[in-house]
DNA sequence: ACCTGAACACCGTTCAAGT
DNA sequence: ACCTGAACACCGTTCAAGT
């Protein structure tokens, strides 16, 4: 059984149960093995969950040929827009993005190649840092607000909308009207 | 023991221990008693959080003063800038934010009163509740990229940079570079 | 009526024992 | 050498029993 199956399978349970329901004993079982064996390729659930975060961002399709002859504000748009369909794929991973650093290689190729990008612009580095920085929160907050497990599905914004529409109109006017 | 000390206590052990280290039962002994005893005032953890969170946007000062006479853009930023502060306050609390949708009342105050200045500058309703949420996103978003329980303490930012550094500067070049 | 000790089913993790 | 059943300490939650 090789690690990328372990992380394939993790993935897949995320996508289908949310992270918050993945369990060691259910992994393990749809590997039919036990959770000590696991524990032969992650050093706990911190590190397998950081693996699945990096095998999600290597599904980030961005060559360098899908930017060439763009301004920088175009590049910036195409790679954001390639990080978000990433993401949009897997909603109930979401997150994990925002509560982890990206340091596996995948999340390290994208992080180069944005910052590359910049700087071919002729950015100054620190703030082609910052901004690679700045657009990937800005990208993983968007995606959580569309999609992302606030409650549960897709009827989650209608129920939402109808709590706000509840509420007393006197007390809350321009909440209500807005729901 | 009412409810306020309960989620005051929670707070306060949330910022010392961060959100994840939460236990009922230190929470339980944080208050003299035991356990059992929080399901008199909560259904279950998940509402305690949410009333937690609700509590620290209690902390959000903005008043319709404060706006006076300014422009939408400026009145904007120190909406923005206020939610901030006080988001700076409970880093270790910021996952809460990410995770909830705030439905608390004091959650629907700020909301009705930013919606409505939205509104009183003119804006059609549907893009001044949008505007609300992407915004509210994107400060929390930043504020958990500057302070947050990425890893640990302040000198988290060290460490990854020097991690950023110890890597082959021939295969990631920029971002070496930039660390 | 209000509180709570003690139990329940579960979790992530470990380790001695199996092959 | 590699795997794993069974245990460990712990979690959120419940409920019968106390006052």
């Amino acid at each position: 059984m090789d690690v990328g199956k372990v992380i394939d399978t993790a993935l897949k349970l995320i996508d289908d149960v949310g992270v918050q329901a993945l369990t060691l004993r259910m992994l393990a079982d749809a590997l039919g093995s036990g959770t000590a064996t696991l524990y032969r390729h992650f050093a706990g659930k911190d590190e397998l969950l950081a693996h699945v975060v990096d095998r999600i961002l290597g599904g980030v399709r961005l060559t360098p040929e899908a930017v060439k002859g763009l301004t920088w504000r175009e590049a910036v748009t195409v790679g954001a827009e390639a990080l978000y369909e990433t993401l949009r794929r897997h909603p109930n991973a979401l997150p994990l993005l925002v509560s982890q650093v990206p340091v596996g290689p995948n999340g390290l190729v994208n992080r180069e190649r944005a910052i590359g990008l910049l700087l071919g612009f002729g950015f100054p580095i620190d703030l082609a840092a910052r901004a690679f920085t700045a657009i990937g929160h800005y990208v993983v907050g968007f995606a959580i607000q569309q999609h992302g497990p606030g409650a549960a599905q897709t009827d989650d914004q209608p129920q939402l909308r109808d709590y706000y529409r509840s509420l007393d109109p006197a007390t809350y006017p321009a909440t209500t009207a807005a729901a």
